[in-house]
DNA sequence: ACATAATATATCTTTCGGATATATAATAAA
DNA sequence: TTTATTATATATCCGAAAGATATATTATGT
């Protein structure tokens, strides 16, 4: 079975709901659907170029004086390959938490650093937190249906990062005991 | 600055865990720390060769007859490898959610699909968060040190799992009410 | 007896990540 | 005012990671 390179996808679909240059797309992936979806600019960039060049994205702007910008848009052809993908199941879900796997990896005598760790993860979901808690108090009250498609994802967030913060602290707890039992 | 292969450092810490062949090494990370940290078999294969040309690891027993299998373990210098790099700060943690994703990047004569989607992942974390149930019922109640760490991973995972059954509970409420308005 | 599933290694290609180079415009600091 | 820094912008390279596939043996189920 050929392999499918969601990238291209993603690009689409983050290009169907505006237009944008290479960079202010990056920039958008990560500020919208960054938590729960991983890009990098290299293979945005590469593969925007594919997506070119088979005819599901077309330049839609380029300023040809000043700042060089390119600004890229979804053809007719995109918007169906995308449909079409959209109806496929979705893959299941991969992640690589870092802190989890030293955590599994780790030995007794290295439970002070996972505790400096632990601190280090806690204060930065709360953070999170508070950051998306703006970007929900910018979306309208009267939301229509493809803004509540956003709340949705933006819920998710928030849930995540609440039980990231639960489960941080009682992680904390746990090796603070042990650690006061010796 | 150069990049650091994680699955190297995933490797020496399963390892050092109990010797184990390629094969049972890709068993054993699925059903451990497979829910939080992914890994491949074709990226462990070749990595596995890596670390024994760099001495991390060597052949602790190999079978000539019969079935050939090949048991790696971690060599001194791999264990200090290993430490030395479990004192860096972990990277944020990558997460490739494709089901959120699409809700994202989905329209609304959509939702039809996204709610048949909901529907497969809801009963896929009832049934895995059955299997943790499991696992979790066989560790021992007077637990040691170490286990007391693997306890924290499996009560992430619980934890996971049930925020992600609560929001595809409240995604199908919310989904279904537009659908009735219209 | 036969088919199927589990065990086991090996390889190949494509996807993906992220470091780095380069250049301009806007802003902050000296 | 000049300088330094940050934000905007494109482009490329290479190593890390994913996963499809090939091959062979040993259990297990029908």
């Amino acid at each position: 079975m050929k392999r499918i390179n969601t990238t291209h996808f993603a690009i689409l679909g983050l290009l169907r709901i505006k237009p944008m240059s290479a960079y202010e797309l990056v920039k958008f992936s990560k500020e919208s659907i960054g938590l729960f979806w991983n890009e990098s600019y290299g293979h945005i960039h590469k593969s925007i170029k594919n997506l070119e060049t088979e005819g599901d994205v077309e330049i839609v702007e380029e300023s040809a004086t000043g700042r060089k910008k390119i600004v890229y848009g979804v053809t007719a052809q995109g918007r169906e390959r995308l449909d079409s993908w959209l109806t496929l199941p979705p893959e299941e879900s991969v992640m690589r938490n870092e802190l989890l796997m030293k955590i599994f990896v780790s030995e007794e005598h290295q439970i002070p650093q996972l505790v400096d760790f632990l601190q280090a993860e806690l204060a930065s979901a709360e953070e999170l937190t508070a950051v998306l808690a703006g970007i929900k108090a910018s979306i309208p009250a009267g939301a229509d249906r493809q803004s509540r498609l956003w709340l949705l994802t933006l819920d998710y967030g928030e849930r995540y990062l609440q039980m990231t913060i639960d489960w941080c602290r009682h992680a904390l707890d746990t090796l603070n005991q042990s650690n006061e039992e010796g």
